[in-house]
DNA sequence: TGTAATAATGTAATCGATTACATTTTGATG
DNA sequence: CATCAAAATGTAATCGATTACATTATTACA
């Protein structure tokens, strides 16, 4: 007659672990005595508390922090929305991140959302409903979902993709004039036929690099070729490659290609090595991003650096700041691009 | 008068959202009616369900999973513990594994301990506290750990990473006869001088394969050289490039090397690049994995493949049986692996 | 129309913590 | 030793859900 009914799991996936109730009998106090000992906030007395800490020990008791985060409304846990995990671009960025907020205490989730909504919708779902405190996010869906919904309200910040029209806080590079800066090289390298190799232009960094690369031939009265720009579906390296054929199927080659991502000029390079070709001396190639692997091929890549960790870690100090204001900052932080010349172009 | 004291949170972060008490009394009915539409179990007339569904809309109500997964002890979140989001290796069994998982419902958070026991235990907590229903765990501190602690109670897999000791159900392949075979492999190509790159022996695989290495030598009565065995500290590139400058400094220089993973043979491809040796001519080199990037380097990577997204099924597999049962399977699955003959040796 | 069976809804306990306020202990001082 | 302030601890409300059991409304049938 203790309790009125039972579980309600009728599985009985697992025992429920202890209670701090549990603690509490086991001790001979209150749980608010327990809970007072568990985060060492008010006096309580040393006796008591080593009291307590047996018990804890016996037990085994570990705080249960789904109904600490119910009633503090707080769960030290932070999520990375990013499209796809297999992008060795991300990873540099999350790590920045990760270092910074980790000091502070916070746990960080990766979520792939594989431009999926429903999974994307899924993940968001955890901020929305405290499950996580905050959010940084490299995925241009879901800054698109956020203008629509009412995600405005959660404290999250847009990190490589964004839209000044959300009024959310950024960070990123200048893609537009980090393109200009690439394919300007290649033209001061004497090239005048160049090619550009892009993706999805659902990101931003897409539409804003192909401006770059317009504005970069348009300043110097090169005509801009449609046939030169392909456009691929996805970041990998295969996508490269066939990006490379397609473009040496064309009856006037161009000299240099200048691709949208490392992963994308590394399979460009390995789309010119099936046709026999030499990079540079047969056609220039040149990336995007500065991705570990862009020093190790052979020929080195030369491509524009986007400061990646940097990014991670910027993305972190203002949703820390927003987390901790309350309101946050509002507008972006934009970091400095370098033009790293390596061997292919 | 209403609540005896106002909310703890001082500093008002955001304001809590719509709760379901707040549903019902918009609805005019109690919040077990709210439950029962929204949970659309029991029977409520549909004139009642239309008039919640109305009020949920209208107050843009959402319900908190905290709650609920407090109650009812479950919160359709999975775990995925990897070592290094970097390593390009993960990324395919993660997806396997998502892509089960998703099907029924759950979400996978990635979680990437960087080898770091703090981080470890935080994402562990998730589990301990029922944040997370279950994990799949492809790291090697956390089998480590597991042992001691009393984590075996908690529902999660083993996957790639395993001990034969700790009982959980696992899933991988057979590390050393794989190697082995890698080995024997080359070893018909009339090899005779090979060497081994090797990484952190705290994961078993990289014992495992060591022996893998040395049976197979023995096997031909090749003697193995310790000069041949170089152990390098990480799995990147650069690390492979430096064992292969290292490996070249030798005496007398190896014909061919057999690395533990793909992203070691690539650096050590490029290390012989940078000493302009000839790969398979001037020395043969063979990775282990098979990851995307294998296929794209020039020349391609001869490396026996892991069937990583199927790893990444079967492991969902397990978790899933494993939540389904409650005390689950014990054992493993032992998937095949598979030599991929390429140009690089 | 009365009544029993059933369907729909409400009430309140519960999950495991935190914490405002109340109460008891303790210790210091006169 | 009495008294009182300060320190330690206890009590109970609360976070936002689920759900067993109780209660009320509806329907069916006589």
């Amino acid at each position: 007659m203790a309790k009125p009914y039972s579980r309600s799991d009728p599985r009985g996936r697992h025992d429920r672990s202890v209670s701090i109730a549990q603690v509490a009998e086991h001790a001979g106090v209150s749980v608010a005595t327990v809970s007072r000992v568990l985060n060492s906030s008010e006096a309580v007395r040393e006796h008591t508390r080593q009291h307590v800490m047996e018990s804890v020990q016996v037990l085994g008791y570990r705080v249960n922090q789904l109904a600490r985060s119910l009633r503090t409304d707080e769960s030290r846990l932070l999520l990375a929305l990013v499209p796809d995990i297999d992008n060795p671009f991300y990873a540099p960025i999350v790590h920045g991140f990760n270092a910074i907020v980790q000091e502070k205490g916070y746990s960080v989730l990766l979520c792939e959302t594989g431009g999926d909504a429903l999974r994307e919708r899924r993940y968001l779902d955890l901020l929305y409903s405290r499950r996580a405190d905050g959010a940084v996010c490299l995925d241009p869906d879901t800054v698109q979902k956020a203008m629509g919904g009412a995600a405005m309200h959660f404290p999250w910040v847009a990190c490589c993709e964004y839209d000044e029209s959300v009024a959310v806080p950024y960070v990123g590079i200048d893609n537009c004039t980090a393109a200009h800066d690439a394919v300007s090289y290649l033209v001061g390298q004497g090239h005048t036929r160049i090619a550009f190799v892009n993706s999805d232009t659902r990101f931003m960094y897409a539409r804003e690099r192909l401006k770059g690369y317009q504005d970069a031939l348009q300043q110097v009265n090169i005509a801009c070729r449609p046939d030169y720009c392909v456009q691929v579906q996805s970041l990998d390296f295969a996508a490269g490659r066939q990006a490379a054929a397609s473009l040496l199927a064309l009856d006037q080659r161009p000299t240099a290609v200048f691709a949208v991502s490392d992963t994308l000029a590394i399979g460009v390079m390995r789309g010119l090595y099936d046709a026999g070709l030499r990079v540079p001396d047969d056609m220039a190639v040149m990336g995007f991003d500065d991705i570990a692997l862009a020093q190790q091929t052979w020929p080195a890549l030369t491509t524009v650096a986007q400061p990646m960790r940097t990014l991670g870690e910027q993305a972190a100090w203002l949703l820390l700041k927003r987390l901790d204001d309350g309101t946050g900052t509002q507008g972006g932080v934009v970091l400095p691009h370098r033009l790293v010349i390596r061997e292919s172009a």
